[in-house]
RNA sequence: GGGCCCGUAGUGUAGCCUGGAUAAACACGUCGCCCUGUCACGGCGAAGAGCGCCGGUUCAAAUCCGGUCGGGCCCGCCA
């Protein structure tokens, strides 16, 4: 007999069935029982009202393959139920359990500690699973946009020599006789091959900061989604591109996910144009709107969240664009701004929080040499780097995204480690 | 790197400030018995921690003090 997944059952209504999966609640009236079983695919109830063998060694979080009969019963949760005939015992749960993942998470209370402890187990907690359901589909979106825009997918080495800004936020790693390092961003190689003819290219791929801190919005390792592109005027260009990807993605998130997103009581905004404020108007608005003024060529994490405040009371939506950062706070291949105390670098706010830098970037070789220089760099150092610069480099630009970040910021979870699988952060190395 | 906070059964909490009376209470889970339409099932009963760890103060410490380990939040920095 052929297995049927458990969101198929109402096409075998009074058929027989077999079903895979696991004990998720278990009701005994006397000699009426209903078992709750779940697979990849949902939830089903079981009844049976008859001895059978095996019936009472289940468990809850055991693991059973059940035949049974598909009825509708207008008393079962979700309309039918399945009688169930037969229980074969795959596998019975060894431990206790340490909290009962299928229960609603309101009613758990867990701290998220508890949670990462016990990753595999949290993730059958189905409100937990869905953020990596609505994540893969955030990734599966990105890949399909940048497709269709003409992009290429690559995949830049993640061991390197050296690191893109300077080298205190690097893990430093063995690579046989030599110090190497893990890549923080394949922003060197995504411009190297641009260069190389491509154009347009981007990456889904872990990136890795060394970065000593430990907040509810830094992981040592996470998904960054670049893009690079050729022939662009300025990082205008870039921006209306990444515009262009979140409509695209909040009308797939909003088809597709409708069912998370009101599980994580979410409406997702319909993104028509979204503000870019020059850093430098940024803090004036923050001057004169909320009476901050706050030294400091960077915006802090307070002013990121009122600015995106005041993008959504003056412009109706929680996105913001501050473009022309100040040059020196950004790395040294950001092309400089007409006024060259700014750069063409700029950073996307999503509900209070950065999801996305990016920029136009220095494409003449002379200038870049510069560059380096003035941040007091050694240009031997980057000879890997400023190679195809020399034959003829386009005007390019790009951005990365932060995976997490962005899943965090759309379901509005308060930790980012919540939207990474396994987070690597200041203390967590397992699991 | 700086600041603030937390650590009690499998889980989540109360107790701690204002030390003591039966060496710890409640909920969920677990175990046993009962229950034929449950769906956070219900009823009755039971087991389970000596209060992260080390040391100090005291006649007496879960409660006060010091150290240590583990965890959380904010800031710097960043996606």
């Amino acid at each position: 007999m052929k297995r049927v997944l458990i969101r198929d059952l109402n096409k075998y209504l009074n058929k027989q069935v077999l079903i895979y999966g696991w004990v998720e609640g278990i009701r005994k009236l006397g000699k009426l029982k209903f078992f709750i079983i779940r697979d990849r695919s949902g939830q089903i109830q079981g009844v049976c009202d008859k001895e059978i063998e095996n019936l009472d060694k289940l468990e809850k979080a055991s693991v059973v393959k059940i035949f049974g009969k598909v009825k509708e019963e207008t008393q079962a949760p979700k309309g039918i139920e399945i009688l169930i005939e037969k229980v074969e015992i795959l596998n019975l749960p060894k431990a206790t359990l340490p909290f009962e993942y299928y229960r609603d998470l309101s009613l758990l209370n867990l701290k998220l500690d508890m949670l990462l402890d016990y990753r595999p187990l949290s993730l059958r907690n189905k409100k937990i699973g869905n953020i990596f359901r609505i994540q893969a589909g955030i990734i599966k979106i990105y890949r399909e946009f940048m497709e269709k825009n003409d992009f290429l997918e690559v995949h830049t080495p993640k061991i390197v020599s050296s690191g893109t800004e300077g080298g205190s936020q690097l893990f430093k790693v063995e690579y046989f006789d030599r110090v190497a390092y893990l890549a923080q961003s394949p922003q060197f190689y995504k411009q190297m091959l641009v260069g190389a003819g491509f154009e347009r290219v981007y990456e889904v791929g872990f990136v890795y900061r060394a970065e000593d801190h430990e907040t509810s919005r830094h992981l040592n390792e996470y998904l960054s989604l670049d893009l690079e592109m050729g022939f662009i005027e300025d990082e205008n260009d870039v921006m209306d591109l990444e515009v262009k990807f979140l409509k695209y993605l909040f009308r797939y998130l909003r088809k597709k996910y409708q069912e998370v997103l009101k599980e994580y009581n979410i409406e997702l905004e319909e993104i028509r144009e979204i503000p870019r404020i020059p850093f430098y108007e940024g803090k004036e608005i923050l001057k004169k709107e909320y009476n901050k003024e706050i030294l400091g060529d960077d915006l802090t994490p307070e002013e990121e969240r009122l600015l995106c405040e005041y993008s959504l009371n003056k412009y109706g939506t929680n996105f913001v664009f501050v473009t022309k950062f100040p040059r020196n706070i950004r790395p040294f291949y950001t092309m400089p701004d007409n006024n060259p105390t700014y750069s063409r670098g700029f950073d996307l706010l999503y509900k209070g929080m950065e999801v996305t830098t990016g920029s136009q970037r220095i494409h003449d070789y002379d200038m870049l040499l510069e560059s380096i220089k003035y941040f007091g760099y050694n240009p031997e150092n980057f000879k890997f780097y400023l190679e195809i610069f020399k034959y003829g480099m386009p005007p390019h630009g790009g951005l990365a995204i932060g995976a997490e970040r962005l899943t965090c910021q759309i379901l509005n979870l308060k930790n980012i480690r919540e939207a990474s699988l396994f987070p690597r952060d200041r203390y967590r190395l397992v699991p």
